[in-house]
DNA sequence: TGTGGCAAAATTGTTGACGATTTTGTCGAC
DNA sequence: GTCGACAAAATCGTCAACAATTTTGCCACA
């Protein structure tokens, strides 16, 4: 049995893990985070956990009670429309300024990315769907240059990826979802900063209505 | 002398007296921020320091080096822009929703408010008139309801308090931003979402364009 | 059977001291 | 006088133990 590796690189091992133990689904929301128990786990010392959960209630992933421990946090349905608005204007950012701003390289590489979806999207392949959607959102963030709003934007997408995730299984929705991608992929392909703009709103109010839809159905 | 306080409260204390002390400009920007003195300063522990300047950095506000202590974040220009390029659109969402919410006793006190701007700027105080701007953006938020994007501001709005600052003391910024100002509140009484975005995002756009012009003359 | 309260266990929060790292100051060689 | 190396001081990071709090288990009692 090792010692708890300490220190500088056990924190950032204990935040990466638990952040991907989160993301992932591992914890299931609400679930207890115990410290004593994540450090044995990962095998570093309590004090390293305790600071990769601080940190990861900054970035809203974990809610912390006062001598209460922490738990994964719980997104309600009105909080993850809520969050969609405002990744709704801060994406509508970034492909403005990504119309603006890409070389045409990068719009090459679009355009592969919207072909490859719309394949994935023919497969019936949801999952591989899926990851693409991620890619390209993060992909039109790159190009904008947008530094600030990239990191809202991570951040938001951090709460709420598990109910993009139950998204995306929906049947029929990478049907919808696909052609509002090509529409961005195309205004930017264009550098029609405003048509890229409204591209990506309506894209994601699609998603809010979606979400809504998505709820009332499985509650 | 009195022992340091030390636990929750103490955390709590720091952490307000800090931001005050970064916010108002107490702190220069740079400064070096040493937790010894400030424990010292705040009369609580260093724990107590070390917890809320952990806190400020994940705000935005400070900026942590391994081993090497905590300074005052300095935001450049760009990055002032970059901010506020971002404000300008989830201003524009919360201006939007706002227009849908509001009752007619908020429509009142917006009203009311931007008179006492219009007063201000036309009796020469920068000062008042400032006070009132920032009033005017949170009353716009809260009406809005939108509290992810209201959190998002927050933060925002503390790093680039600065320059806002020095923004409002130049001579006939008041005047220009003003009639924005009114267009805004005009657009939310009127009940209409869309003009509301767009009269937000105008003003937002109309203080990028003073922040280039202010770092020109002052450099 | 259900309920209230008390004690034990589990869990988190805090402290003070120690170790590691960076910065500053000094001295001597060139 | 300048530069580099070395030592001393300052400062932050980490830990292990202790204190405070909450939760759980249990039993008497109505």
């Amino acid at each position: 049995m090792s010692a708890p590796r300490a220190g500088e690189a056990a924190k950032q091992t204990a935040l990466a893990a638990l952040r991907r133990a989160v993301l992932i689904g591992d914890m299931a929301p609400g679930q207890r985070l115990v410290e004593a128990e994540l450090a044995d786990t990962f095998g570093v010392t309590r004090a390293s956990v305790r600071a990769a959960l601080i940190d990861l209630t900054a970035e809203g992933l974990v809610e912390r009670i006062h001598n209460r421990g922490a738990r994964v946090r719980v997104v309600s349905i009105d909080e993850a429309v809520a969050i969609t608005e405002c990744r709704m204007v801060l994406e509508g950012l970034c492909a403005a300024k990504a119309a603006e701003r890409a070389t045409d390289a990068q719009i090459d590489q679009l355009t592969g990315l919207g072909q490859r979806m719309r394949q994935a999207v023919a497969d019936g392949e949801p999952m591989k769907y899926s990851t693409f959607n991620q890619e390209l959102h993060r992909s039109v963030r790159e190009i904008s240059g947008q530094f600030v709003a990239t990191d809202l934007l991570t951040r938001l997408n951090g709460q709420i990826v598990r109910h993009q995730f139950r998204l995306a299984l929906r049947s029929g929705r990478p049907q919808v979802s696909v052609v509002e991608h090509v529409a961005i992929i195309e205004a930017i392909a264009r550098r029609d900063p405003a048509a890229a703009e409204l591209a990506a709103r309506a894209h994601l109010h699609s998603v809010i209505a979606a979400l809504r839809a998505a709820d009332e159905d499985e509650s």
